[in-house]
DNA sequence: GAACCGTGGGG
DNA sequence: TCCCCAAGGTT
């Protein structure tokens, strides 16, 4: 057995030093073999941005941080609603606000320098298990090992673990800790995950090209497919709502009402157009003159469907022009729709925005 | 442990 | 169209 994860440390990193994915963020083999160390920041930055999130969908907001905020101090004391802004559409905003927390803890707590030990990761906002595995990999080259979805993914197969997930991470874990290779562990953990991401597919698996191959039970039993074996999910229930667009100006200079929502929950700190809560019987909704939030004249602009991790919103969206003898209720403010449309905005709000225009 | 928390791309 | 999925963390 030995012998064999010797093996496959070997033709895993032997495939990744030929086919590994050349990504902003990353050092590569021959860089570090070279002596160029990675930037904590910015390999932090990246991993919490690819929390649950695509490298194409990630890659441009990276850039746009970077280049806002090249340093951790310069993050720290940004005014936190620019850093939620620039945030905007990536999703799970709570990352957004501990991205925030984090810079002003290691800027003002830490002189800037990012922890390389698991515990003083795992004590930052936002960074858990994984992220703590992957940055003292990738950022400071230090045995680590670093289990996600992509990871979970091979592993299942290669062993072939019948359990389905979640209950399954623990044994996933040891298998992960046990192949993890000690001598390159940075190169190794994106090796892994890079495997994951570009061979051990979800669907139609590249097997043949996989370095792996010979050692997957999975591929041997010729059922890959089947892992990794997950629990059965819940149905999403629908929510009803109506949202409010209050408008001013036209063409380029066209501003909407927007206000701030509450820290905690969904789309927490993020800005929305005045609404109705968010309810399951459309019938309990208020009428739309109660629930109002200026007496205009509203005209109904059509409706919107968003889907959220556990429910589905369905958003009747009605508009008016502002009167200027209004007066703004407690916390609005009007944003500029135009710098492209309703950037700063989730993207709910941004939909019911755009049915209005 | 389970619920909560976004978004967009791919099959 | 619908369903699946992603470099997870927090409570």
């Amino acid at each position: 057995m030995s012998g064999d994860i010797a093996a496959m440390r070997s033709r895993l990193l032997a495939w990744y030093d030929r086919e590994g994915r050349t990504l902003p963020w990353r050092i590569r083999p021959e860089e570090r073999a070279a002596g160029r160390a990675a930037d904590p920041y910015a390999v932090w930055l990246s991993e919490i941005m690819l929390q649950q999130t695509t490298v194409p969908h990630a890659a441009p907001y990276y850039a746009k941080f970077l280049s806002l905020w090249p340093t951790v101090h310069d993050l720290a004391n940004a005014p936190r609603e620019d850093v939620m802004a620039a945030w905007a559409g990536l999703g799970y905003y709570a990352r957004a606000r501990n991205l925030h927390a984090c810079a002003q803890a290691v800027s003002r707590g830490l002189a800037g320098v990012f922890p390389s030990d698991l515990e003083g990761l795992r004590a930052l906002p936002g960074i858990g298990e994984y992220t703590a595995h992957a940055i003292r990999a990738a950022a400071f080259n230090l045995p680590a090992s670093v289990v996600d979805a992509n990871v979970e993914r091979v592993i299942t197969r290669i062993f072939r673990i019948e359990a389905p997930l979640p209950s399954a991470k623990p044994q996933i874990r040891k298998a992960a800790a046990m192949l993890a290779d000690p001598d390159r562990p940075g190169d190794y953990a994106q090796a892994i995950m890079d495997l994951g991401a570009v061979i051990c597919t979800p669907r139609a698996p590249s097997c043949g090209s996989c370095p792996w191959e010979s050692h997957c039970a999975a591929r041997v039993a010729g059922d890959q497919e089947r892992y990794p074996v997950k629990a059965a999910k819940k149905a999403k229930p629908v929510r009803h709502g109506i949202a409010f667009v209050v408008f001013r100006g036209a063409g380029e200079a066209r501003e909407v009402l927007v206000r701030t929502r509450p820290d905690k929950g969904l789309l927490g700190g993020m800005l929305e157009v005045p609404g109705t809560d968010w309810v399951e019987d459309a019938g309990a909704l208020p009428s739309p003159e109660e629930a109002a939030p200026l007496a205009l004249e509203w005209r109904e602009a059509g409706g919107i469907t968003h889907v959220f991790t556990h429910f589905e919103l369905r958003l009747t969206v009605f508009a008016a022009p502002f009167d200027a003898k209004a007066s703004l209720p407690d916390g609005a403010r009007w944003v500029a729709v135009h710098p492209i449309r309703a950037a700063g905005l989730p993207t709910a709000m941004k939909k019911a925005v755009q049915a209005v225009l």
